[in-house]
DNA sequence: TCCTCAATTCAACGTTCTCTAAAATGATTA
DNA sequence: TAATCATTTTAGAGAACGTTGAATTGAGGA
């Protein structure tokens, strides 16, 4: 609600936006899932939920990191409704969200590997 | 190259992995990717840049923020290589580094707008 | 050359992140 | 119920992040 840092005293002229700006709520929700697939140890877990759910102790063994560790980025994940959470006895099971989800990871992928 | 902390006794059967997993570099260069796009300050400016390029004291102007702000965000976004620059005389346009990165920011909001 | 505008860099500061290690919770089996 | 396995939570330490404000660089015009 203060005045902004505004600090620019730009005399040149500038274009119209042609096109609509997504709202606060918008941008906010979009970031914070774009952040939460933003770190490798969690992005490595996304990838391995490709061929279906996986438990905790799964994930941890084939990572070779903590169940803590592991617990943790899932609950980052599940918070940005990237991945699904079932308990199945002993086991909790993680998979991915949807097919929506997949398809940003992919071509995060596919982006990245040109 | 140490032993790695795996604290997890697992007597039960886990499935291999049917799919191919990426590489180390492929996954550190997405989620570089992810993390540049997962703070709403930046992901507004990529937003921005959806109409064609922009100068960094028009940015500065039209999100209210300092130049130096704006300076270091479109930095962290031209090193994840989302945007590209050009100098121009007196400016500096920053504009969508190509389509595919396009398509990943508008499914990006689309799902987050669901 | 000197001055001005545009943009970048730097340093400092407070905030947020992510890990480890230990304690707590949930669920199954003896 | 007690014991055990799987997972989650908590607290704390160290690293990484993002901003502000000042100094610096780059380019053009007087």
């Amino acid at each position: 609600m203060a005045d902004q840092p505004h600090t620019t005293d730009c005399r040149h002229d500038h274009v119209a936006h042609s096109h609509e700006l997504r709202s606060e709520e918008v941008i906010d929700a979009a970031a914070s899932m774009a952040s939460a697939m933003g770190d490798p140890g969690r992005l490595r877990l996304l990838e391995l939920l490709f061929d279906g759910r996986h438990c905790v102790s799964e994930l941890a063994e084939e990572t070779g990191d903590s169940m803590s560790a592991i617990s943790q980025r899932l609950k980052i994940l599940h918070n940005a409704r990237l991945v699904t959470r079932n308990r199945d006895g002993k086991h909790v099971y993680y998979a991915l969200a949807d097919d929506h989800v997949r398809n940003i990871i992919q071509q995060l992928f596919i982006h990245s590997a040109e």
